[in-house]
RNA sequence: GGGGCGGUAGCUCAGCCGGUUAGAGCAGAGGACUCAUAAUCCUUGGGUCGUGGGUUCGAGUCCCACCCGCCCUACCA
């Protein structure tokens, strides 16, 4: 297999189903999208995975809570959930698994059926604290000294109440056997864990020395059975990861497997990071399959300052934001307003802010003004540039910059913020070029060179907008397609998602006799919305 | 308890190894213009840089203590 072939894969973290999505998961859905459409448009091959955590004991309860099996339930959150809210924020998945699937389950329980029989899985007894309010596995940190007629005693920080102490047969994997390994591996592969701080944690975390890991539980059965031992299921998190392998073909269709694996990403929250750092390395290295290329642990979204938690979910769904700004705007946002890697904070005032502000009067206002002026003044048909001079070559130059920047900050980096200031200040840029060249005045002026320098000012501008549509198309698919619409560019240069983005600044690319209409505006402006 | 991060203009944030009048975007104010989604372009704002000390010729920028928010991690019974 060259390597050319092989796929640029990127993965986000399966969702455990039975949360409402919200904007937090459809964030890291967000941007692993526009990261594989920008790679897409490079020219590259791409596999872009999301999907669904179904097992565990909290899904099986809730399930019987509804009287209805958990697979009856799984699917119906799956259907009725979890597939909408890709649509919602405009989501191009290659595939989307779900950890119930037979594809899945047979290749997990091969998986550790082999571990097994290499000697990395043995048996012992868990003795862990529970928390019955709760209904979880409590580790000391979540406990504190009791009170009142707890005095003395460890009690859970929720409920206030003593935890007890159960012993359980279980299997484990022999995960601190990888302490070393993986210290070795995060030492020679800096870019593995990112940003830097997320690293940071992750090593000095497995510093410590890791622990065995149980992998199996017996209290519940809603869980892939461990084959040497039925009684068990495993445990939730040792069967999710292994989604990675078992979607791109591990065990059932090696050629796709070798042409997709390793992940070139696993972009996860910051919450996960320690599974997705630590044990899954450790479980790949167990099996002999290569590591992913890159763990990204981006950051929480924060409302109102705080952390959008899953229990104070009064959350947003991600509909409730485009039902009013649309998908575009949403994946601008999230993408301009927060650093990725670093906490930010959404508020719907930054939103409205930043959609008035960019979308529409930066953005979708230039797009009007050109194409009303190319309407105005030449029918319609985009003219010449016979007139080419220094601020045109400004522009060209400054677009050159912005395509290489934003090609580097959103395909390399991972910047998105980076990669479309580039692209907005490029904008900024061209609405200052109008302003200074007038061409409503220019107009005026019937001489040959008035209207060649009208011309040449009109087609600089249609040609800027051809490279902004081309590069905004990863973040804003349809406004972007509505402006190579409106510029008549599929006629001569074809489909707007074939355009190689890391060429998108060689100057001149839009024909001259380009049929230029006025569509709708691409970024109305809204009425104020209300909070929340 | 230990470790880390953050607290800078109304809002969101930049400010590298200390050095002339502390910056950007948005919002606000004034002006220009009229092709455009009353849009665009230009100009403008004086904020105890969390608090209190200290080092220094000079400190958001270094040191100490403290307050607030968050993250990682422990002990113990």
């Amino acid at each position: 297999m060259a390597s050319s072939d092989k796929s640029y894969y990127v993965t986000t973290p399966i969702y455990y189903v039975n949360d409402a999505p919200h904007i937090g998961s459809a964030y890291t859905t967000t941007a692993g999208d526009v990261l594989t459409r920008w790679h897409r448009q490079r020219g590259e091959n791409v596999w872009y995975l999301t999907g669904t955590d179904e097992h565990g004991e909290k899904l099986l309860r809730t399930a019987r809570a509804n009287g209805v099996s958990p697979q009856e339930w799984t699917d119906k959150l799956v259907r009725e959930a979890w597939l909408p809210v890709l649509e919602t924020i405009d989501a191009a998945n290659d595939d989307f698994i779900r950890t119930t699937e037979k594809r899945h389950t047979e290749r997990v329980q091969e998986f550790w059926q082999n571990l097994h029989d290499a000697g990395e899985v043995y048996k012992g007894s868990y003795e862990g604290l529970y928390c019955v309010a709760c209904e979880e596995h409590k580790l000391p940190g979540d406990l504190e000294e009791g009170t009142g007629e707890y005095a003395g005693q460890l009690v859970c920080k929720v409920h206030h109440r003593p935890v007890e102490t159960i012993r359980e047969e279980n299997y484990f994997f022999k995960l601190s056997q990888y302490t070393d390994k993986l210290l070795a591996y995060y030492e020679e592969h800096p870019e593995f864990v990112q940003p830097a701080t997320a690293r940071n944690e992750v090593v000095s975390f497995v510093k410590q020395g890791l622990q065995d890991l149980s992998i199996s539980r017996t209290s519940f059965d809603w869980g892939i059975p461990i084959p040497w031992d039925t009684k068990h299921v495993l445990y939730v998190w040792i069967d999710a990861l292994l989604n990675y392998v078992t979607a791109v073909g591990y065990g059932s269709d090696e050629e796709k497997f070798e042409r997709t694996w390793p992940a070139d990403v696993h972009l996860v929250g910051k919450d996960i990071l320690r599974f997705h750092a630590v044990i899954w390395p450790a479980m790949l290295m167990a099996a002999g399959l290569p590591l992913p290329k890159k763990v990204f642990g981006h950051g929480w979204l924060l409302v109102g300052g705080e952390k959008m938690s899953k229990t104070k979910l009064t959350g947003i769904a991600p509909a409730q934001i485009t039902d009013h700004f649309g998908s575009d705007a949403y994946r601008y946002y999230f993408m301009r307003a927060i650093p990725f890697g670093q906490d930010g904070s959404f508020s719907w005032e930054d939103l409205n802010a930043r959609y008035t502000s960019e979308l529409a009067n930066d953005y979708g206002n230039l797009a009007s003004r050109v194409a009303a002026m190319v309407g105005k003044y030449f029918g319609g048909v985009l003219p010449e540039a016979s007139a080419h001079g220094p601020a045109e070559q400004t522009i060209a130059d400054a677009l050159a910059a912005a395509v290489a920047t934003a090609d580097e900050r959103i395909g390399e980096a991972l910047d998105f913020q980076g990669g479309l200031n580039a692209v907005f200040d490029f904008i900024k840029l061209v609405n200052g070029y109008l302003t200074e060249q007038e061409p409503w005045k220019v107009a005026k002026d019937e001489s040959a060179e008035g209207q060649a320098r009208l011309a040449t000012i009109l087609y600089t501008a249609a040609e800027s907008l051809r490279a902004v549509a081309v590069l905004l198309n990863a973040v804003m698919p349809k406004s972007s397609a509505a402006l190579w619409d409106s510029l008549g560019a599929e006629a001569s240069l074809g489909e707007l998602a074939k355009q190689p983005v890391q060429d998108a600044g060689r100057w001149g690319q839009l024909p001259a006799g380009s049929v230029v209409t006025k569509g709708a505006v691409l970024f109305p402006r809204l009425e104020e919305r209300a909070e929340g």
